[in-house]
DNA sequence: GTGCTTGCAAACAGTTTGCAGATAG
DNA sequence: CTATCTGCAAACTGTTTGCAAGCAC
């Protein structure tokens, strides 16, 4: 488990340096990206803003997004057909256990993947940049329920 | 290597077993997909079904090609921001090397991954039915023009 | 003939963009 | 003060849906 209080002082750092203004919203984004663990999208983000800022819109919450992403502090999980979920707190690619039903995602330890990672892309040519590991299933919560 | 002619008919046999009937948009798609190693996207495989059927609709393209998911013949590879690509030589979760500049998908070999994705799964109670590895990096010939 | 399939157009969802006004530093 | 950020609305992309006409069987 990651310190969500730490976490939330290095992004917050990390901002200031890149000199970018702490608005209100985004100290209150960054706030709720470093205390979830459960990987909220876009919309639930701005929801949950909402119930702080009730004038904030969607487009200030991509905007943030974005910018956390191309800074590299901020992981992107797109999904066809449930949007993109985000995980601020662990910004290096670990796996995600995945449920289909209530489309929860857990976070899974990195373990010997990425040696696995080398030796696929062995012989292919590719220089390997990174890598994206999803594990799909039912969760304990969803399990008898279908 | 999967031998194209032999998957197009597999395909086609499983299709009659559906009473699907095989109109000739059908088994034109059917042969660019069972031909097609290069994991092509709708907008791709329509642009190349024009050619032998200047009225195909993409909307017959995407139909087909959801008949096919659901039947568990093609693996669907969703991605942000260059919408979904389709493998239908190989249904099987399998890693895939993914450039991130000319955006070519190539196949990787299996190989350890799934006691892997099992071993991560371990303890977080989830029921494991699918995984999806995707490799990022710089194909060949993309590595050096950046 | 029957009913699945096609192809068009319109709807849809999630994301991005442009811009005028607000505000952090 | 000034440049960045916000919030609204409109645009955009890729995908899905409804429906009348067409065609495989």
């Amino acid at each position: 488990m990651v310190d969500g209080q730490a976490r939330f002082e290095e992004l917050t750092k990390k901002l200031r340096e890149r000199q970018c203004r702490m608005t209100p919203q985004r100290v209150a984004l960054l706030r709720l990206l470093t205390s979830s663990a459960d990987h909220p999208g876009a919309a639930q983000l701005y929801e949950r803003l909402r119930k702080q800022f009730p004038t904030t819109s969607l487009a200030t919450v991509y905007k943030t997004l974005s910018l956390l992403f191309d800074m590299g502090e901020v992981l992107e999980l797109g999904f066809t057909n449930h949007g993109v979920r985000y995980d601020a707190n662990r910004p290096d690619p670990h796996p995600h256990l995945i449920c289909l039903r209530c489309w929860k995602i857990v976070d899974g330890e990195p373990s010997l993947v990425p040696s696995q990672v080398q030796e696929v892309a062995q012989g292919s040519g590719f220089r390997v940049t990174g890598h994206r590991l999803d594990i799909y299933g039912l969760c304990p919560d969803c399990q008898g329920t279908e």
